[in-house]
DNA sequence: TTGTAGGCGTTATCAT
DNA sequence: ATGATAACGCCTACAA
């Protein structure tokens, strides 16, 4: 099975390869009465220019590298969906990179996407490490960052307000009358997705002269396990808070499934609250209050800006910020 | 930001290029005094290939196909990882592609895949249309389908066995007092994923001595409000069964909601079971009686074999099934 | 409007 | 052991 080439054409058609190219691409006027012939060959072959050859000169691959730590997380797999789609709308191929937020594997990646020649790359990730920042912003690909304000970055994104939507469901739980308020969130470290969100939960708190409680902010990767263990240590520890505030719904989940096994009620004992409003929030019993992010549109909107890098269209800001809101639903309740 | 390439190598090493791709891909001998010379410069330098030259004229590119009908689907989700993770080891990589289950794009999928010269095909459909297992048939690259018990078709598969896990699943309702069973299944298409179940239910009713009732069987495409829509129905034509087979986890939660909004107790009134049990199975409550699947050793198996046949080794079978396993947990009863 | 020829970065076949 | 050089399939000046 050889796969017949441009030179097969040219010859079928009595035309040079140049011609041929030509009505390919449509880079330059070619008569008609040429141009159907042509056309014609191409269609009784069913010649199909190769992709790889063409990157090698063009120095383009229509194709664009989406690198990501967890598939099989969920809020991760609405947003490749987004990513997709529009990529396919637009005549691009996604090039997926799971990383396991291993930032040798971060770098590999990269590099590896560099070198298959992407025209873009939509990157996430959960601790963006200085040094994967020194190499993103050296990049010379169109790089998108999602879920990331990086204002003090040179690296666009897209994300929500992650403060201020922290901000607003922590100040919920606090006008509920919870005092003693739980927050889980991932690494410590500064750069670890989440920062913003804990400087909100922190802002809350001071404004209503609530006292942080260091004892009270636990750390989990995402895991439904991990806040499954932190809840498990709290009840332990005996220092239960009212609320629970986890930042993304699976540690909800997984915090709300062990007040559940060890017999507490959610949210009469305890109300706990996630963050995003994966499709699973308002479906999970109890239905998960938490912040509503358009995750469909996160992935669209952040391929959106690479295509339009690509086409040399000004990017209209380097900072997406999509709007956010806070869901009440049955999980968290006044007391 | 010229990328550097093998000639500029060589001249810093002065030596020729040949000797520099030798010591690349050590296919022939060098002098160890010439190969320090040239992995020196290679260091100094950060020479990587050019995968895309090198693609090009090895007609390979180390990429491997996923066609997948529904990303954000949390069996594919965890599918997928598998794929990745197991290809990553052997050195290829994904190209991602979701067709939302629809012919079209399937088949142009199928052969931008080809075009872009990729070295094997892991395709996931719902329903196996005859025009594309004509496709599938005929395609000259190693191809592997998941989920399918293909023993009539020519392309090789890995799966568990659907037939039998319905039947079990049947039969464990059954035995445990249930008689008007659903089943929920996806499209009534013959080629359409879960014909197999079908068949497995059948069995075990008449097995029993029990007679099949068409109008228990619904249709729905794997999504939680097909399911929900489905139970509705049968509320509102005053059918409900004592027991709900849905033959996805997802379907089986969209059954369960349904119930609950209507104010029936699962299981006390109503006993609902899935298939696949996806992470979330085990998570939501009621936890679902369900059948286990080892997913990630799906994606992880279908991508060996495609590797081994890339490689030119012999599979062992055409149709590789793993085992599953009947998960009884608190979403069903005895009556 | 059309054709010729050089080059994209590699690998592989010959010589040497 | 090493070096020219011809592919790989395509695009694009430059000529005609």
């Amino acid at each position: 099975m050889v796969s017949i080439t441009i030179k097969d054409v040219a010859k079928k058609a009595g035309v040079s390869i140049s011609t041929v190219s030509r009505v390919i691409n449509g880079s330059k006027p070619v008569s008609s009465e040429v141009r159907q012939k042509v056309l014609k060959v191409i269609e009784e072959t069913g010649y199909r220019p190769n992709p790889v050859a063409r990157s090698l000169v063009m120095k383009k691959s229509q194709l664009i590298g989406v690198v990501v730590p967890d598939i099989s997380n969920f809020f991760i797999g609405e947003i490749l969906s987004g990513i997709e789609e529009i990529g396919k709308m637009y005549g691009y191929d996604i090039l997926l990179c799971n990383t396991y937020g291993q930032l040798e594997q971060e770098l590999r990646y990269l590099n590896l996407l560099k070198a298959k020649q992407v025209e873009g790359i939509v990157f996430m990730t959960w601790k963006l490490q200085d040094k994967l920042v020194d190499y993103l912003e050296k990049i010379d690909v169109p790089i998108v960052l999602i879920n990331r304000n990086t204002s003090k970055l040179l690296i666009p994104s897209v994300s929500i307000d992650n403060f201020q939507a922290a901000f607003e469901m922590t100040n919920y739980l606090i006008k509920n009358g919870h005092r003693r308020i739980a927050l889980i969130r991932s690494s410590q470290d500064q750069n670890a997705f989440g920062f913003d969100q804990y400087k909100g939960y922190k802002k809350a708190l001071e404004e209503h002269g609530l006292e942080l409680d260091e004892k009270l902010v636990r750390y989990g990767n995402f895991k439904l396990e991990d806040s499954y263990q932190i809840v498990k240590d709290f009840i332990k520890e005996n220092v239960l808070p009212t609320a629970i505030f986890a930042t993304s719904d699976e540690m909800a989940i997984g915090a709300i499934n062990c007040l559940l096994d060890n017999g507490y009620k959610v949210p009469d004992d305890v109300s706990v609250v996630g963050f995003n409003d994966i499709k699973l929030a308002s479906i999970y019993k109890p239905n998960l209050t938490t912040i509503h992010q358009p995750i469909y549109d996160i992935g669209a909107v952040a391929i959106r800006m690479i295509v339009k890098k690509i086409n040399g269209e000004e990017v209209d800001s380097k900072i997406v910020t999509l709007p956010h809101e806070l869901i009440i639903r049955e999980s968290s309740k006044k007391i």
